[in-house]
DNA sequence: CTGGCCCATTGGCTCGACCACTTTACCACC
DNA sequence: GGTGGTAAAGTGGTCGAGCCAATGGGCCAG
C-alpha cells in the first residue's frame, strides 16, 4: 500500500490526452452537434501524434457518445461535451478512501437502507445478517480483520430494504464501498468495535425499530468515517 | 430518406467486434475483476486481426470501464460486463413515479444533501436557492406549478452539499427526480405548500442547523410522496 | 535479507502501406 | 433539365513492422 501521503504517479495515455484536446477544442470553437471535425490526418499533423493515437482518441469519444464517426466521411459531432457529465464511474473511481464525501455519501444511503430493513425485513434476510456476523465474528477470533463478514453484512442490510434502485445505486458505487470499509477495518481495534456495532444494528433491525436501526448506522458510518479520515 | 421498410446497412468497424468478442469470453469464462486478459499480441493472434484492432477494441473497453489497463503488466477486468448493463439507468428509466422507492431513494439522498447543504452553504448557496424560490413563487402566482423553481431549489441545496459524489448520483438519477417533482406539483394545493416547506428548508440550511434541515427535507419528501403514492 | 542488475514480456506509440467507402466533379444521353 | 455513369480526391479502417517505456521475475553479490 502506498505509504500515507504518497500517491502513485498516473500517467495519462497519449490517447486520453488527445480526446481530452479535442474536447477543448470543440468547446472553444462552440462546436454543435452535426458539426465535422478535422480529418484524422489534419488532427494528427496539427496535434504533432501519429494518426494510429488520434484514431484512438477518436475511438473513446465515440464510446462515450460524443462523436459519431462516419467512414469515408469523417467524424461529426454527436452531444456537446456539456452532456458528458463525469459518471458516477469516474467519481468512484479517483475517491479516496480517506476523503470524507465517500462516507457522507455511504451515510446517506445505508443509514436509509437500514431504515428500510428495519420496515421490511424477513426472516431470510435477518438469516443472512445473523451469518455475516458470524462469519465476521469467526475470521476476528482467528486474528483476521473481518472484511468479508462485514461487507456480507452491509449487503444484506442494502437488499434487506427491498428497494431495487437503492440497491442498484449501491452497486454503482460497487468497489468504493468495499475499499473505504477494508480499510477501516484494518486499523487497530477497528473490528471488533464494528462487529459489536453491526450487532446492535442487526437488533434494531430485528426489532422493526426504524429510528434506531438508522441511528446506530449512522453512529457505525462516522465511527467508521472518524477513524479513517483523521487517522 | 430510405424508403419504408428499408433500413440503412449498419457495418460496425471491426473493434467494436472484437469488443464485443472480448466481452463475451469475459463472461463465458466466468472471470472475475482483478482477471488479466490475454497480451494484445496473443488476443491478435487468435482472433486473427491486427494488434492494431485489438488495441482499438481494449481503449473502447477501457473508456467503457469494464477493464484497466497497465503498461507492461496487461488487461485487468474491473467489473463484469453485467455491471455495465445500464442497470441503473434501466431502473430509473422503467421505475414509474408513483413507484414508492424511488421516494425513498430521493428521501435518503436529499435529505443527507440538506444535512450537508446545512454544513457548508455558503453565501452563493444561499442566494441560489433564494433565487429558485422566487422563481417558484412567482410562477405559482402567475397560476402556474413552479415547476421549474422546485427543480433549481432541489438542484441548488444538492450543490450547496459540497459533495461530488453526491451531485454525480443525483445526475445518475437524472430525469427520475424531476419526474416525480413535477407529478407532485400539479396535484391540488401541492404547489403552494411546497413552496411553504422549500422556505423552511431554506431558513433552517441558513441558520446552519442539519438536523432541523434534515428532518424538513424529509418530511417535505415524506408529504409528497404520499400525495403522489396515495393519490 | 536487501539491493542491484538483467532479461523476457507487456503495453504505448510511430510510421507507412493499402483497402473500402464517400463525396465531388464532369460528361454523355434522353 | 434530369438521370446515370465514371473518375479522382479525400476520408476512415485495417494491417504489420519497428522501437521504446514499464512491469515483473529471477539471479547474484554484499
Amino acid at each position: 500500500m502506498a505509504e500515507p501521503g504518497l500517491q502513485p504517479i498516473e500517467r495519462s495515455p497519449l490517447y486520453v490526452v488527445v480526446a481530452e484536446r479535442l474536447r477543448n477544442f470543440i468547446e472553444s470553437e462552440n462546436l454543435k452537434p452535426g458539426d465535422r471535425l478535422l480529418p484524422e490526418r489534419e488532427l494528427a499533423e496539427q496535434l504533432g501524434v501519429s494518426r494510429t493515437s488520434v484514431r484512438q482518441a477518436l475511438t473513446a469519444m465515440r464510446v462515450m457518445g460524443l462523436i459519431d464517426v462516419r467512414p469515408g466521411a469523417g467524424a461529426y459531432l454527436q452531444r456537446p461535451p456539456a452532456d458528458l457529465v463525469p459518471s458516477l464511474a469516474a467519481e468512484v473511481a479517483k475517491a479516496e478512501v480517506d476523503h470524507p464525501m465517500i462516507w457522507e455519501v455511504r451515510e446517506g444511503v445505508e443509514v436509509q437502507a437500514a431504515r428500510l430493513a428495519a420496515r421490511r425485513r424477513t426472516d431470510a434476510d435477518l438469516a443472512a445478517m445473523s451469518e455475516a456476523l458470524e462469519l465476521m465474528a469467526g475470521s476476528i477470533e482467528g486474528g483476521g480483520d473481518g472484511v468479508d463478514g462485514d461487507r456480507l453484512f452491509h449487503r444484506a442490510v442494502i437488499a434487506a430494504a427491498h428497494n431495487e434502485l437503492l440497491s442498484q445505486l449501491v452497486e454503482e458505487l460497487g468497489d468504493m464501498v468495499d475499499r473505504t470499509s477494508e480499510v477501516s477495518l484494518t486499523l487497530p481495534g477497528r473490528a471488533p468495535r464494528s462487529l459489536a456495532v453491526h450487532r446492535e444494528i442487526l437488533a434494531a433491525i430485528e426489532a422493526a425499530d426504524e429510528p434506531e436501526a438508522a441511528e446506530r448506522m449512522r453512529r457505525h458510518i462516522a465511527e467508521s468515517a472518524n477513524s479513517v479520515v483523521s487517522g
